[in-house]
DNA sequence: CCATTCATGGTCAATCTGACCATAATTATC
DNA sequence: GATAATTATGGTCAGATTGACCATGAATGG
């Protein structure tokens, strides 16, 4: 439908950082594309803003439409605006963080999906994506500038990991989770081992004393070891 | 030359939250309209991007003529996308955050400037601008979504403010500043007093340690009171 | 000379942080 | 059924940080 883009104009999409945890790691899902440019490579997924709808609400629709899930969290991250990131071209992208629980991911997924789900890496040595044991893709293996959008996501992820609730939008269950689950996802987005004793003290004084956080009282019986206390994140009321 | 916009595309727009530091309180760079819409209404001083220019280029482009102002600090904010927020039709805008001295903006401006400096207060009230006696401006006042824009753009400069070093950006001689006109900058843009001695420890614990901050061993003779050592903050190596 | 004004430095208790250690409650294994 | 392994939870303790104050130094204005 895009194919061939007017020379005299901008055209506008969302792309989507689609991040979720799977074996306690970070990943992000990619789609491959199917036409030119960048035929065959790994790409997030887009589309372009319709006429009527806000940059938020196409990042919605395509949510809806092509995974499907619905109710995600979403935060716009950055727009990107290189007059050469697309060959076709004009064409700003509004980038946008999701944030999904990987069992609702995978269900909405199901088996022959044409997306794909990458361990993400990011150090020292930049930005690495893996896939079990195939394929290893750098930052410049993506179409357009997606390698920049993927970094730009993974630092904004982590440096708002520890000062707002984001990482409990990984949760799958919000409602009744245990802190070691919390702490998992705190661990796989910031890539490096946490001290349990002092992950749960810093946790339950930033939201047990103000009253966002409760026991569900009920304690987890599935599973080795001793069952843990499973809590509620309340919303805030303010 | 935008006057009638195409129904059938998308414009795209930067719209610029000049900052500056007046008589030790935090100050917005408004411009007043002179066609529709929201004609006589103030508003954010934007341009439409050009088909060969990124957004950050439009908006140092803007600075430049319209000012004119040549290296300032610029930051995207937010893209603000609501499919009616222009009643000429499909303007999506690109707001950044810009942050100038405020010597340097005064000279820049001279006598007869089409824009005014008001003065920004957010609070639990809302938002609010104050123009010596004369003005006094609610959000709702200023043209399009631009006190939505004005929010935004306080919020972020507060968050960023004491765990980044975007407050430096403020001061008129980065080279050679004393630690006290840093403390007004903080509290010109966090809105609140700040114990003198606990500032001054908590940014040399941060920078002096680390290096980043060096003295200019050179006084500051004019003004009352005992003379300030003047700092400089040296460029991040990394 | 003295009051005033800033700049600078120090104290002290409370809180927070990071590195540990200890114990409780469950399952796996022999 | 005893014991080891595993996971959850709780506590300690020194060091760092923070917030509220106080004290002193170095300039200027009467």
């Amino acid at each position: 439908m895009h194919s061939d883009l007017r020379s005299d104009q901008l055209h506008v999409t969302v792309d989507l950082l689609i991040m979720t945890i799977r074996d306690d790691r970070l990943h992000l899902l990619l789609s491959r594309r199917v036409s030119p440019p960048y035929e065959g490579q790994w790409a997030l997924p887009g589309s372009f803003v319709g006429m009527n709808e806000a940059a938020e609400e196409a990042a919605e629709r395509l949510l809806k439409e092509m995974l499907p899930v619905s109710e995600a969290f979403l935060e716009q991250l950055y727009t990107f605006t290189r007059a050469d990131r697309d060959p076709r071209g004009r064409v700003i992208s509004v980038a946008y963080l999701v944030i999904i629980p990987f069992r609702r991911l995978a269900a909405a997924l199901g088996e022959h999906s044409p997306f794909h789900l990458f361990e993400v890496q990011l150090d020292a040595c930049g930005l690495n994506l893996s896939d079990g044991a195939e394929q290893r893709l750098g930052p410049a293996d993506l179409a357009f500038d997606h390698g920049s959008i993927v970094e730009t996501g993974i630092r904004r992820l982590r440096g708002k990991i520890d000062y707002t609730e984001i990482g409990f939008h990984f949760l799958e269950d919000p409602d009744a989770f245990a802190l070691s689950e919390l702490q998992t996802i705190y661990e796989a987005v910031l890539g490096n081992a946490l001290d349990t004793s002092n992950f749960r003290r810093s946790i339950l004084n930033r939201y047990e004393k103000t009253g966002r956080l409760e026991q569900t009282s009920q304690a987890e019986k599935h599973g080795r070891g001793r069952p843990a206390v499973l809590y509620r994140l309340k919303s805030r009321s303010c």
